[in-house]
DNA sequence: CTACTGACAACTGTCAACAGTTTGCCGTAG
DNA sequence: CTACGGCAAACTGTTGACAGTTGTCAGTAG
């Protein structure tokens, strides 16, 4: 691990059981660990620089979180998803969202919507200059599920929503498709700020599921199977 | 611990951490570790009568399902939930189960339905006899949402019904409340095998919702605050 | 009597070593 | 050439000990 000889006081986690959780989840949804690949303990704990205990805890949440699959006395696997799996999320996702979005529009602050609107802008306009390899910003629904002013929705939400991001982990996002995500975002969000629930969640829907089928088209493309 | 010499039928755990799990969410969802309650990691192995580390990362896996809060360096907590976050939680839960019905409505088989009934049937009859102390079944619950056919969002729902569980530890069901809940049950059957979704989903969202009621009268008279 | 300081006790975080299981390899028999 | 059996390496599961932190409490100064 990262040797920084920084005072042992700074506010995060200063364990590195809770370390070795945020490296390792990073290192799955960005694909240094493939899906499907097995985890050694020992090589990936001297990578790490720490020993295998706080290794095994963090495997350990990481397997409650869905990311790994632990198979006692075999090994743990990066986890791997179907398309079937991919379109089962999706469906969460869309039930809690659609209910997240629903709330949203009725209870949320009108500053907190605004805000909103102006991280869209800031996205535009940073859009044009980085070219590429943009991330489906998926800041947008993380805002939008907290306008719920629910914690445990928002959890289930950012459960559920690195599980896709891992299940679509091969398909890169093709900046398109970012333009016309961009354009469905504001579309969603004008009618939460016409306070529009039930239109929001249309769109929301329509959002997630054109996403969906990106995704989907994309995965067959690179694995005809 | 069990030693079963079955053949691996994709069968069950060998392994303390995994043992140590079972347990330990069956103390804290039965009261045994109250809400609260502080962890003692020492005390708790020998208990057990196992090591620190198998049950370490047991705890890991109860703090990711949100049952337990772990402090660093300062010890781990059993969850307790407020009213709110109750009602937060029973939110969550009318979101997910009601998409589940609707799910189920358009897509279980006309058997698994029929199965549900006599379930239902098998609980009234059992219900004359034993006497008080009766769980609100929660095992209808389960086996409607699995009806979905949906394996991430039968997931969440357990989690939640964990947490919804443990939070309303302190009220213990009574059997007035489990009859009423059966009748309840039964209409939300009769509108599934009609195969009306939205009507499943409307008398469902009630059954919660007077669950809920029930639950925050009786948390606010065992503590008025 | 109150507020501060210093040390002690208890507990969590981490490590290195041990033990049991799984897996792959190699030789042998059919 | 294939199937089987057993041995050995590798790896996971578990343990006990060590280190660092937190919280407490007596003792003292103000």
């Amino acid at each position: 691990m990262t040797e920084q000889s920084r005072p042992p006081k700074l506010g995060r986690v200063a364990t590195y059981a809770g370390q070795s959780l945020e490296v390792l989840r990073g290192m799955i949804l960005d694909g240094t660990l493939a899906p499907g690949e097995r985890i050694n303990e020992v090589h990936l704990s001297q990578a790490l620089g720490i020993s295998r205990g706080p290794l095994r805890e963090a495997i350990q949440r990481l397997a409650s979180e869905g990311l790994v699959e632990a198979v006692p006395h075999r090994g743990v696997y990066v986890r791997s998803f179907s398309a079937r799996e991919l379109s089962d999320l999706y469906e969460l996702r869309v039930a809690l969202e659609t209910h997240a979005v629903r709330l949203a529009a009725r209870y949320a602050p009108q500053q907190r919507i605004d805000e909103l609107g102006s991280m869209l802008d800031e996205t535009e306009s940073s859009m044009g200059s980085a070219s590429g390899a943009y991330p489906e910003d998926p800041d947008f629904h993380a805002r939008l599920a907290r306008l719920a002013a629910n914690p445990p929705l928002v959890e289930a939400l950012t459960d559920v929503g690195r599980k896709i991001r891992l299940a679509r982990a091969r398909s890169a996002h093709q900046p398109r498709r970012a333009r016309t995500a961009l354009d469905e975002h504001r579309e969603i969000l004008a009618a939460l700020v016409a306070r529009d629930g039930e239109g929001a969640a249309a769109k929301l829907e329509a959002h997630l599921t054109s996403s969906l089928n990106n995704a989907l088209a994309v995965l067959r493309a690179a694995e005809p199977d």
